[in-house]
DNA sequence: TTGTTCGTACGAAAAATTTCCTACCTTTAT
DNA sequence: ATAAAGGTAGGAAATTTTTCGTACGAACAA
């Protein structure tokens, strides 16, 4: 027997797919016109069909899942929120700073973007988990 | 008169151009060839003219720069490495985490990911900031 | 000189991603 | 019953990104 069909393993989203999982995460299981719906007010404009064609083609990735016991089929993250970003998150740290969570927290703080408000959040959030 | 041909003003590198910034931040100016073998050790393979489109393509972009007054061109990272990485990570920072940079470090620092060690030295890094 | 190596330029193919058109089915309002 | 509205499926086109083949000139060794 050899694999024939072997699973695509990869989460790794891409840009459009990322939309759609914040719309999901955001908003709980969905439908397709919905979902579109969001994109359109949020982001940009997209027909929907792209969208429902996109969706399919995460749920055949198992990126989203869905429920088709009613016509209106409603689609999932299939990953969590919190899960999948982190992963993302730790791509980015590698890519970027070679691995050292250390190195992206000074960019963020020499960062002008980063309000002395967010700032502040950060020291008090480091504050706490020193206690 | 018209705009004709107007500046793509975007830096915004794909993937493939990333990893050529890498080397070049690394390194230094460089040529392709040179750019292309760390390629090949540090990632994967490609070929030489591959990464030479790519550079070439790049410098038309003006995420690169090129001395021509030799034969083997020098190519630079026309952006200094701290500015595009900090671009991106904004941009990371506003998709991913709604511009909260507290968010995301809530994220580095609940993963388990993130050695200890990564996670004192960000402590300190913070107190040496409160100084 | 002559051929081999190393360089650039550039078109185009290949691959990956995104978009939309068309067909056709179900539900709903008239 | 019929038309209109709204749903899914899927092919194919359009874009974007990546890869490579071919042409051709310069440098260099034999």
């Amino acid at each position: 027997m050899k694999p024939e069909k072997e699973q695509n393993k990869k989460p790794e989203p891409t840009k459009s797919e990322l939309e759609i999982l914040q719309v999901l995460w955001q908003h709980g299981p969905s439908t397709v016109r919905f979902v579109n719906e969001q994109l359109n007010e949020q982001k940009r404009e997209v027909h929907y069909t792209s969208t429902l064609k996109l969706m399919q083609i995460m749920a055949e990735k198992e990126l989203l899942t869905r429920d088709e016991t009613n016509m209106k089929h409603i689609y999932s993250a299939a990953m969590d929120e919190q899960k999948m970003k982190g992963l993302l998150l730790d791509k980015f740290v590698d890519n970027m700073y070679n691995g050292s969570a250390g190195s992206l927290v000074l960019q963020l703080l020499g960062n002008k973007k980063t309000s002395k408000t967010e700032l502040e959040a950060i020291k008090d959030l480091l504050k706490k988990l020193e206690e």
